[in-house]
This record gives structure tokens, C-alpha cells and sequence, in this order.
DNA sequence: GTGCTGACTGAGCGCTTGCTTAGCATGCAA
DNA sequence: TTGCATGCTAAGCAAGCGCTCAGTCAGCAC
């Protein structure tokens, strides 16, 4: 039995009730509860239920840009960088497919400065698969006709799983990830 | 000037703000307003909001299915069958981009027994597309590992698009339906 | 005119929401 | 022993929620 701190908790309970039944129908007395804490106790840790919200978002954010970056500074090759960057970026989206789907369908929920640093990160994000599908046009390895909208869509294959993906489900994190990675290559192939 | 019913205003009215802001933080004062009415009158035409909910989500789905239907009917030849569906697929998440955010992002809104009616339209849809695939790689058209995995990532090209999708941004419904088409077809050459 | 129907509103009910406040128990330092 | 910080709770406040209800008003039939 693993010691959480009560702040753990809370973060805990709270990405679980996110996840489950968004930020607008989970209330605070839910949050509270599923940590074994009564309603109060969430403000002696966390400034309110958005300051939450915006910790579980930007660390999610972090964390898969983090992901996305080292992906593609793993190689030189194009079709090794882009096969680690659809890997790694679904990889990351089946292994944290709680926080994954707070961190894609809960941006509306942010206070504006929240959201536009968020905002920032998916930027980076985005700007990344480009380079990364411009590089292999470039040095002959890919043929794309619309680099910004297939960047878009090997992005899309990552993003989409939080709505489906079951942790307990009969696929494993890996097996989303090497087919997802195969099929982007497929989908660039010169 | 159109004439519209004061039951359609309030269904547009409902389509605008649930897609813009989510069902639970869209109040039915909010739906009112926007359709020049008080708040009970969304009483008078709508059983409740949920049931509004319910009504959209339903004839979107049971649209997107008819789309679906008439895209793998209208051919025998694996290519065109998996090109019409995608792209047809597409197009329509992009011509009715809020109805499909609504559709695709407020499931969990539904009351129970509304949520197991579309499910069951949700599960057609993906046995269409896997049947498309298993029919072309039994005729040696396409070369598929992984059907179903690779029917969800096909799927899940149209089905993101909402995410990002604005009416009037530089991409037209038929130009995002004719790139996706041609990455499914590459996803699945032999 | 009279009677009826359908569309709509103003007022508001009962309840839940996010959050605050006052206070209590524990543990540590001096 | 005293003083104080930390972590928490019971109680509850102000605001907003979905929804209801009594009543108004225009239009139509006769």
C-alpha cells in the first residue's frame, strides 16, 4: 500500500471523476469523497475546482509534450522519427487515458489565461509533427501532398483513443501504439 | 429571412450552445435566451433538456449512420467503397461540425436508456467500416493486420475533425473529405 | 360577440452548487 | 506548560440551477 499525500489524493480523485463524468457535472463534494475527505478539505490544498483542473491540464500537457520532443530528438531518420513520435504520443494517450481525456475534451472548461497556455503546448505539439513530415518531404523519405492536414491526422489517431480506450480492455498500450505508428507510416509512404 | 418553427429556433439554439459550451454548462436559460424566448418556453415544445439533448444526439447519429449506408452501397469495388466511407464520413463531421461535437463529445449526458439506443447506432457504424476492410482484404484489394484497430483509426480521422474544425476556417468540408480519403486508402494499400 | 386552443411569460419553488468560516485535534518547539 | 502551525470538519451562505404554474394574449370557429 503505496502513502499518498492528502494533495495526491485529492489529484487522484479528481482526474478519476474528470475523466468519468467531465468537469462541469463532477462536483466538489465528489472529488472530496472519492479522497476520503469531507468538501472543505479540498481549499486547504487547492485554491478551487478549476486551479484543479488547470494542474491536472498543464501537467498532462507537459508530460506529452515532454513525450513528443524526445520522440523525435531519439533519430535522424524520418521515417524512425515520425514511427517514435505516433509510438510514443499514443503510447503516452493508453497509458494515461484518464488524464489523456481530460487533457483533449476538457480545454473548454480552462479560465482564459489557463487555456491560452495550454493552448501553447498543443501548439508546440502540432508545430512538431510538421517538422517532422517537412523534414521527410524535404530529404525525399515521404510523399505528402498537405503537410499541415497530415499532420493533423496522425495527431488525430493518438487524440481519438481517450474516447474509446479501456485500460482493462483486451489492447495493450504497446499494440495501439505499433499499429497506430504503422499506419501513419503507410499514410506518408514515398 | 427563413421562417423557422419555435421549436426548430430552440433546437438550433440548443445545437449552438451545447456544442460551444457542453451540456452541463449550457443552462436552459442560456438555450432560452439565444432563441429569443423566456425560459419555460423551451418547456412547451421540449420535454426536458436532456430530451433536447437526446433528440439532437439521436438524429445526428441516425444521420451519420444513413451517410455511412448510402457511402458503402453506392460500389463493389473495395477502393471506392472505403473512399466513398471516408470521405463521405468526413464531409459530413465538417458540414455539420457542432452537431457532430454534440454527437461525438456529450455522450456521457445522455440518460441511460438513451445512451444504450445511439451506442447501438455507434456500433453499426464501426461494423460497416470493419466489414468494408474485411471484404477488401478477402478480395486481395487491401493488405490489413489489425481490422478492427485499423476500422477505428479510419473512423477516428472523421470523428477528431470536430475537435478542431471551424465552419469558416481555410479548410473546406470536400477538401479535409478528399485528404482523409486518400490517407485511409494508403493506410490499407496492399 | 363567445368559447376555445396554442404559444408564451413572470414569478418563483426546491434543490444543489462552489466556496467560506469558525473551530477542533494533533504535533512540535521552546 | 505554553504557543503556534497544520490539517481537517460541521455548518452554512449566496448564487444559480432545472423546472413548474397560473395567467395573458392572439387567432380562429361559430
Amino acid at each position: 500500500m503505496t502513502q499518498l499525500t492528502p494533495r495526491h489524493r485529492l489529484v487522484r480523485a479528481a482526474v478519476e471523476a474528470f475523466a468519468e463524468k467531465g468537469f462541469h457535472a463532477t462536483t466538489t463534494r465528489d472529488i472530496a469523497s472519492r479522497a476520503g475527505m469531507s468538501p472543505a478539505a479540498l481549499y486547504v490544498h487547492h485554491p478551487s475546482k478549476e486551479g484543479l483542473l488547470y494542474e491536472l491540464s498543464r501537467d498532462g500537457h507537459l508530460a506529452a509534450l515532454d513525450v513528443v520532443r524526445r520522440a523525435v530528438d531519439g533519430s535522424d531518420v524520418p521515417a524512425e522519427r515520425l514511427r517514435r513520435l505516433v509510438h510514443d504520443f499514443t503510447r503516452w494517450h493508453a497509458e494515461h487515458s484518464l488524464t489523456g481525456r481530460i487533457v483533449q475534451y476538457e480545454l473548454t472548461a480552462l479560465a482564459p489565461e489557463h487555456l491560452a497556455e495550454v493552448a501553447g503546448y498543443r501548439r508546440d505539439i502540432e508545430a512538431t509533427a510538421r517538422e517532422v513530415l517537412e523534414d521527410g518531404v524535404a530529404r525525399g523519405a515521404f510523399s505528402v501532398d498537405d503537410v499541415p492536414g497530415t499532420a493533423l491526422a496522425v495527431l488525430s489517431l493518438g487524440v481519438d483513443l481517450v474516447r474509446w480506450y479501456l485500460p482493462d480492455g483486451p489492447r495493450t498500450p504497446e499494440s495501439v501504439a505499433d499499429l497506430y505508428a504503422a499506419l501513419a507510416l503507410r499514410m506518408v509512404a514515398a
